[in-house]
DNA sequence: CACGGAGTTCAGAAATTTCTGAAACTTCTA
DNA sequence: TAGAAGTTTCAGAAATTTCTGAACTCCGTG
């Protein structure tokens, strides 16, 4: 299934199977299962891991390791989507302010640079936004995104708030 | 440089010319530029062209086909998600639909489609949001994504305003 | 209606990514 | 300290993706 999620197919395939199994598998348990080999679900688990997208667990008077996915699939899209950014956007962001560091060299140059601040700007504003919004717990965000529509409207009325400051709105309707 | 946008290398290398190029450009002068054949870029410019991407232009009296991307990064940003999502998203919505429809059989299938019910209501939760926030013009977004982490307290008020319906609401600053 | 410039197609070559088996390593236990 | 059970590593094999050259189509022109 999806496997365009910055993985590849076979880590998506162990995840998948993580993600809906009832309890915990070792690695042999999860080569039987896909029939692929035991070295390719080594590195597979170790990819997952570093992405932190699985727990690790024991049995008692048992050395294998057991592996699951987080019961809330909130917390896994927070995972994967602070793992991309970190390995994505950080770096992209980074190498845009090393350019823009450099004095553009003549007309074409220039124009270039203009469009790098414009996609640095954008990115740097999705990110602000992002840090922002992942502190919210997952009850408020659920609430945020089910608001929809009502968000614009919503955002004029925090026009006010916005730019006058702590008064009292006279009502929620707004202007435009 | 950040070529994991669901597109591949050479296509990511011929936008970012487009994108960075103060004027239209044909077939031939993208070879040139990036050296690869003509093929691939005749290749690549349509899958960008399969994307809406690129605008197209023509000069009077000149048969070559000229590209460009569009001005707005904003615009450029809608467009890449929404082709996205309707590659990647919508798909993966109706393999989940599909599989949720049948009937689980035995104890472990309950509870996987348990943990595929959670998660196609997190993927529809998610699209049902942005279907409603690709409303907005951009001015509006920007002033969304201006309001940061202020959004939380916004939520709070919100509240108010939602289940109070339309009174006017008391102060700006909610509660806890 | 043959020519030439522009664009397209596609089979195979090249490059890249992923997967595997075999060997090496680690711990624990007897 | 030998060995059993589990895990990791890595060089090369296999699979997949991307790229290219050569042939082809499609106009408009002389």
């Amino acid at each position: 299934m999806g496997s365009r999620w910055g993985i590849n197919r076979t880590v998506g395939q162990i995840y998948a199977l993580l993600y809906v199994s009832p309890k915990p598998l070792c690695a042999d348990e999860i080569v039987e299962a896909l029939g692929i080999s035991r070295s390719n679900v080594s590195m597979s688990l170790r990819e997952l891991q570093a992405w932190r997208l699985v727990l690790l667990s024991h049995k008692p008077g048992d050395r294998r390791e057991f592996f699951s996915a987080p019961d809330d699939v909130w917390q896994i899209l927070r995972t994967l989507i602070e793992e991309r950014k970190k390995r994505e956007i950080d770096p992209t962001l980074s190498v845009l302010r090393e350019i823009l560091m450099q004095d553009p060299q003549g007309e074409s140059e220039r124009f270039a640079q203009r469009r790098m601040t414009e996609m640095h700007g954008l990115i740097e504003q999705l990110t602000t936004w992002y840090d922002d919004v992942k502190q919210l717990d997952t009850q408020r965000l659920a609430t945020l995104l089910g608001l929809g529509s009502r968000i614009s409207r919503l955002l004029d009325a925090s026009d006010k708030i916005v730019s006058v400051g702590r008064r009292k709105t006279k009502d929620g309707k707004g202007r435009v």
